[in-house]
DNA sequence: TTGAAAGCGTTACCAG
DNA sequence: CTGGTAACGCTTTCAA
């Protein structure tokens, strides 16, 4: 056994109270040793080597083989081939990566932190597009810091990066570029010369929102936003959410009622009722937050407001997610999953040579559903409310 | 350009209208070179070999220094340190692996078919778990064949993997067992001699959830289940969740109302339309469905039942989902998230040469929320339904 | 079209 | 405690 196995005392804290669950069976494990190095050894025995030996040629001929290079005769190809089903070869990955100084992989920094929205859906995304080009994928949670990110470029460890969670300026799309390590991004810098980014067009999808309110007769629109320390600190989505719906109050004469929150059930609640009380004749409200949007419904029915009757609620959210909701919940909606697949697909692209820097800002497509309706003073003239 | 880069002809499947969206700028890229050899040369430029020289040391000694040996005196160690500090040295985690013999990741198989329950919180929980133990995470999404998992075994990418979507009987077990590969499962077979694994104790859920109907006054009480080729095949949480509400049912002297349907919403609401055509009489459902058991809500409210006034109901499902749900939605509570983590944690422990081999079944755990209550006809005697 | 040999950047064994 | 050196398994010149 290694020194680095017994030295890295890692600890585990537990969830829950697993101790008490776990029925741990002591006793030996499957036949052949865990050691790790044997372990290794065992696993990946047959080498291109023994290919070679049995094919008779070289090994040179046998990488050429594997690797579909035109320069082999094909009686040669043929017969490495057969030995190399016969004796049931798969390459040695790791040492693949290394000779050729190229990995295949693909690795998308998942930020831990509750700024997220729809976040789970952007990494199935991502991994599907990775395995459709056939490269592995690396998923990393933990935040990363300036040193880390260091090592992760330099470590050889994947070709790319796949950032979220961008700010307008972001150190990490700085470093990025200035030391040349090939990335996209999911969200824009200010500035995004020579990045290819997917994003969600908050501005124009927050327009469209308060638009088709306001076209329904609603005059106070309120939106529930990010915290101001997360707009101050330039987090893209709160800075063109917060301005875009901004500017369209000033476009269409409407009051701009911002209530900050950060992503909780807790906060949400607290913040809706805060705002209910200072604006009682509120008839719609935007959140910029994703399934905690719930905290909202629950809040107004803590209030006996009903939706869409009393008020009016639009979400950015995925459609899996819109429809749990009961109204179910009108949306921009948030293609999550695409967005992923496509970070992933212009990434990979880059990496197998194109040189197009890509901008993708699809048009946000508002998705209508039960949480909308005309408010109800205007209601009243038409319909009879319980 | 290596030749591998224009041949592996990748066509990638535009998803949704995207083409429209794309605003491509064509143009250079930043400064440095995008070829992937230069790439990874400039990136990991400085090596242990650059930083003995600067130290005056040998390479094995910088080495011992990085690995935390023991046998490298206090102040080598220290000059070696301040070497590295000061070239901005990082290792080259692929040389690492390679000379080594160990990934330090693990991987996490993660099948695209749509049986699974509440799948992305399994994701993020293994990956913490590795990030806890400074393990890579590798994800892997497309659904496995045989020779495709030889090949991830032998390429060394990974120390290990974690299994999901177990069947009673799984060739991939029984593979990996005979091989010798460490891996470990969410889920469990019908043997698991020598095999961790976590998994969600079906029998015992589905037993608590018919005991509170059945105490509730609840005499006939539906499960919702996967198809029958599902439970042919012996997929675990499908052939344990029927059997134990066959056992549960036969214990209690109830009625066994047995509705397959696969996990999409529109079979879903046709199997509950179903099954109130032929009982009328129903008064209960457990769903072993996830988020799509809203199609039950929405079926129900289809044929103006009420929840849980007329039909109590009851799924398998985490917290957060379940409390998207109006009412929100009573459940065998599904940690995912944890049984991720724990099964990272697991895996991981048994690389670092735990020989003990653990089976952890925790308690199910139901969670009462508002769509349960007492038959209607029970209620009647003491209450006023509207 | 093929083979020999020099790496790729580390680790780990073996002398000293 | 330290240095030399042989792996690790594969790719990629360079000659033949």
């Amino acid at each position: 056994m290694r020194d680095a196995c017994s030295k890295c005392g890692v600890t585990f804290t537990p969830l829950l109270d697993i101790a008490f669950w776990t029925a741990t069976i002591f006793g030996s494990v499957t036949g052949s040793g865990f050691g790790h190095k044997s372990m290794a050894l065992s696993t990946s025995a047959v080498t291109i080597a023994d290919i070679a030996r049995a094919a008779g040629v070289s090994v040179s001929t046998v990488s050429r083989t594997l690797n579909n290079k035109p320069d082999v005769a094909e009686a040669t190809r043929q017969r490495v081939q057969a030995v190399i089903e016969e004796l049931g070869f798969t390459p040695h990955a790791q040492a693949q990566r290394l000779a050729a100084g190229r990995s295949r992989a693909i690795a998308l920094l998942f930020p831990d932190a509750q700024l997220s929205l729809m976040r789970e859906e952007f990494i199935l995304g991502a991994a599907k597009a990775a395995s459709d080009a056939s490269y592995t994928f690396y998923l990393m949670t933990s935040s990363i810091t300036r040193p880390q990110l260091t090592a992760l470029c330099r470590s050889a460890l994947t070709d790319g990066i796949i950032l979220m969670e961008i700010h307008l300026r972001d150190w990490r799309v700085s470093y990025l570029k200035r030391i040349g390590f090939p990335f996209v991004m999911i969200g824009r810098c200010a500035n995004n010369n020579g990045i290819s980014f997917i994003d969600m067009d908050f501005e124009q999808g927050i327009a469209q929102a308060v638009e088709h309110l306001a076209n329904l007769g609603h005059h106070k629109i309120a939106l529930l936003t990010f915290p101001d320390d997360v707009y101050q600190r330039g987090y893209g989505p709160a800075v063109r959410g917060r301005d875009g719906y901004a500017q369209t109050c000033r476009r269409l004469g409407l009051p701009a009622i911002i209530a900050p929150a950060s992503d909780t059930q807790a906060q949400l609640a607290e913040a809706t009722n805060r705002l209910l009380d200072r604006h009682p004749d509120l008839t719609a409200m935007i959140s910029m937050h994703g399934d905690t949007t719930i905290a909202v419904y629950r809040a107004l029915e803590g209030r006996s407001l009903r939706i869409p009757e009393d008020v009016s609620v639009i979400a950015f959210i995925t459609r899996r997610t819109a429809e749990l909701f009961t109204p179910p919940l009108a949306a921009i909606d948030f293609p999550a999953y695409d967005f992923g697949y496509q970070a992933g697909r212009m990434l990979i692209a880059r990496l197998q040579g194109a040189n197009a820097v890509e901008h993708i800002l699809p048009p946000p497509k508002l998705i209508l559903r039960q949480s909308v309706a005309a408010p109800r003073t205007l209601l009243r003239n038409g319909l009879t409310i319980s």
